[in-house]
DNA sequence: ACTACGTGGATGTATAAAGTCCACAATAAT
DNA sequence: ATTATTGTGGACTTTATACATCCACGTAGT
């Protein structure tokens, strides 16, 4: 129940390319500025891409950009880009049918859970994040 | 972001110790009905026998017991319990001083997520899970 | 004394997360 | 056209963690 290294490196990506009103970010850049292993971005990036989230354009001069405005990315977009479906668990037995699911009280408290997680992460998008600024803040 | 085994585990466990008034439970009979690797159980009831959650006893005709009502135990002690702390997300550099927490505008969010998380935890008894019973439900 | 049962810790295994590499394709500048 | 630059796609390796197993020991009921 915690968020993934790779997850963080999405998120801090776009919220870096969200603070300023440039559409051209080199994946160095990026990978510079925010302390990610180039390589591991370039993959990361690469499933920005084809959700839709990040426009790219190839050759010199080249980089990326967002495809829509800070406020209209929200972070449930962002996971869901990352690691696919939220699901807060999988039943017991992952890949058969599951035994005891007739009678499993937890599932539908997960479920709530999960709702309740959903619903969070897509109320927060990335506009809410470059207001935190925690400079200002103190 | 996701559940783990071993907390799906201890959350059966003690959810199948709530169903009867009984204040005796083997871990073979635990394991049994749950579908949990015996020696595995044993390592998740010790962290939560350590805790105070459960009470146990040695010997034959010995086993594990509820130590508060279903109604008093909540979620997020069962979390704690088997993962340690809460915490949605480490640090960029989780061992050394984090080159990135000044300028970090998502911390805050993360933060307001976990509260968000650990309330609902704490809200979510043993109790409500007994009431989901998904046989009477359908 | 014997048996049933939990304890504690060491050890092993499987799976997923994180990270690396490289040949290739696109394009801007020369 | 050629070259330099930048992203692409996929294979591959490494590392960490979750999951699981094992066993010698302590405790208590009979």
């Amino acid at each position: 129940m915690q968020v993934s290294k790779t997850l963080d490196y999405a998120v801090r990506s776009l919220t870096f390319m969200s603070r300023k009103p440039i559409n051209r970010f080199s994946m160095k850049e990026i990978a510079e500025s925010q302390h990610i292993p180039l390589n591991y971005l370039a993959k990361i990036m690469r499933r920005l891409v084809n959700k839709g989230l990040v426009r790219s354009v190839v050759g010199p001069e080249g980089g990326y950009a967002l495809r829509k405005s800070p406020s209209e990315i929200n972070l449930k977009e962002i996971y869901e880009a990352i690691e696919g479906e939220f699901r807060m668990i999988d039943c017991m037995d992952k890949d058969a049918i599951c035994a005891l699911f007739e009678t499993c009280p937890q599932l539908p408290i997960w479920d709530k859970l999960q709702v309740t997680m959903i619903k969070t992460l897509e109320s927060t998008t990335l506009e809410d994040m470059l207001n935190q600024d925690r400079i200002k803040a103190v």
